[in-house]
DNA sequence: CAAATATACATAATTTTCTTATGTATAAGT
DNA sequence: ACTTATACATAAGAAAATTATGTATATTTG
């Protein structure tokens, strides 16, 4: 992630619930889709999304298939099993974090 | 910060926007604070802490002032002027940051 | 009253997670 | 032809934590 002055991990996070969405992706579809949802606010590095990926599959939580498209190597991952009960723990620690942050933050509305 | 999982790059804004809210603090009371507005959920560690403490004075966003208080050393933090517009810079980005998570992970609400 | 816990600071080693820089290769646009 | 886009990858370094120690005093508890 870059451009964003955002907070380290949370990339984990925006993969798995990604690809709980979308079947099937491949690395370079997930830095564009999340460069369009947040318009051009948050871009995913290839120094960071490829080692994310392999970690993750390396953990048991994505699956990789590779395919050749246009003579071009694309490695599509989706989630297993486990990366699918993983997604909704991450999920659910992002919920609460955001939360949390809140209570510290802005106690009023808490 | 421990035992939360949470999301590295927030604990300067957690310190700046507790001595925007307090006027002055020392490290220990800071910790303590926190564990009690997250009732727990959140636990800063001592070696986040302090560092973090002391970059944000050297970058002149903090002043110091020891006291001794029952013959035991305090380090009293408040906000420098820096300090104050930094704390409102850290809020936006918060603020955007969650934005951003939500409009990731649960488009259906942004 | 001894031992454990709480208060209060600090730093070093290590780990995690990112950025930045670099590298390879093909396809498409200008 | 040259640049940009597509598509992967890794290495060096930085940032921000965790974990493990260390020092010292005060208070609580068995």
């Amino acid at each position: 992630m870059s451009n964003s002055k955002l907070y380290k991990g949370s990339l984990n996070t925006i993969i798995l619930k990604l690809l709980n969405e979308n079947d099937k992706m491949y690395g370079y579809e997930i830095t564009q889709k999340v460069k369009e949802l947040t318009k051009g606010e948050l871009k995913i590095t290839e120094g960071a999304l490829y080692p994310a990926l392999h970690k993750l599959e390396a953990q048991g939580l994505l699956d990789v298939e590779v395919a050749k498209v246009d003579n071009r190597l694309r490695k599509y991952y989706k989630l297993t099993e486990n990366g699918t009960k993983e997604t909704a723990n991450k999920l659910e620690e992002l919920a609460e974090y955001i939360k949390t942050m809140q209570t510290l933050v802005n106690p009023k509305l808490a």
